[in-house]
DNA sequence: GTAAAACCTCTAGTTAACTAGAGGTCAATA
DNA sequence: TATTGACCTCTAGTTAACTAGAGGTTTTAC
């Protein structure tokens, strides 16, 4: 709802850019890729309403988590639109989000482990070496998560 | 040491792709990143003594671990030039590689702690939220190892 | 009122690890 | 011998997540 008290509230890309420690142009970029949205002035500026910041905040956590951004952008989506990330929307996607880093690190631990066994074999063959062929823990990048590792 | 016989065992591009399960072009882009050597015959074409395969075999299961191809070009450098690796060279790169999983893991572990006890927190405040400014944990990427995730 | 700071769009460059294709040569087979 | 398949080099494109800069406009502060 916009009312003439929190239109006066809206901020700036600089603005947002020094508050949520993100780059001007990283914000840019967000908006091209549809994680946030900005309104315009009548100079064609961005501004932005407070909970913008939020939801920065949101995608920087995510990130953290090596998630890439696209998967991001569809669990934004899936928010009602154009409203901050409530404390319940972050617990639903959070929950999610510590599941698949769970499963990240149940595969890590096993390649580990194979590794460690493997150490001093020396065999690396392509049909005997549980190393190499490993192809149950860690598959072709298909659909679902895709994990890049934080930043 | 090169004799008439293990001449005559020389591989063709193709042949290390059939048998490595990498593409002639990652070959190439192997050999421009001096991953791997090869010798040309008199057409010009690549012909690789067999130890190439050990190699390569070594290159995929470094990429396995998330090691980026810079650092495991380092790696093979520090080997013995012109050599296939041995066991023994392996058991030294792997409990190197094993070291730095570990360290990976325990991040990873961390960054989900954090993670579930902000579950429902819905804070994300850029000073008091621990998710947002676990600096501590995972930096920025300096000099070191870089971790990417296993694709 | 003017000058500087902030903003706008758009293109191009960055890294990693390749792939795809053009245009041409070499080798193996019938 | 001719043809096909494998090979050669080189350039350009791919994805992710941005950054840098050019060239131009708007806002703000003095």
């Amino acid at each position: 709802m916009i009312t003439p008290e929190n239109l006066h509230k809206e901020l700036t890309v600089g603005q947002v850019a020094a508050r949520s420690g993100v780059a001007v142009t990283a914000l840019h970029f967000y908006e091209s890729r549809g994680l946030i949205k900005s309104n315009r002035n009548q100079g064609n500026q961005r501004r932005y309403p407070r909970e913008v910041l939020r939801r920065v905040a949101l995608i920087k956590v995510a990130q953290r988590l090596g998630i890439p951004l696209a998967e991001i952008g569809e669990a934004l989506k899936r928010l009602p639109d154009n409203r901050a990330p409530t404390a319940a929307d972050w617990k639903t996607l959070s929950a999610q989000w510590s599941l698949e880093l769970d499963e990240r690190i149940n595969q890590l631990t096993l390649l580990r482990d194979r590794l460690n066994g493997c150490i001093g074999c020396g065999c690396l063959s392509m049909e005997a070496c549980p190393l190499r062929n490993a192809g149950d823990v860690l598959g072709e990048r298909g659909p679902g998560a895709h994990w890049l590792g934080p930043t």
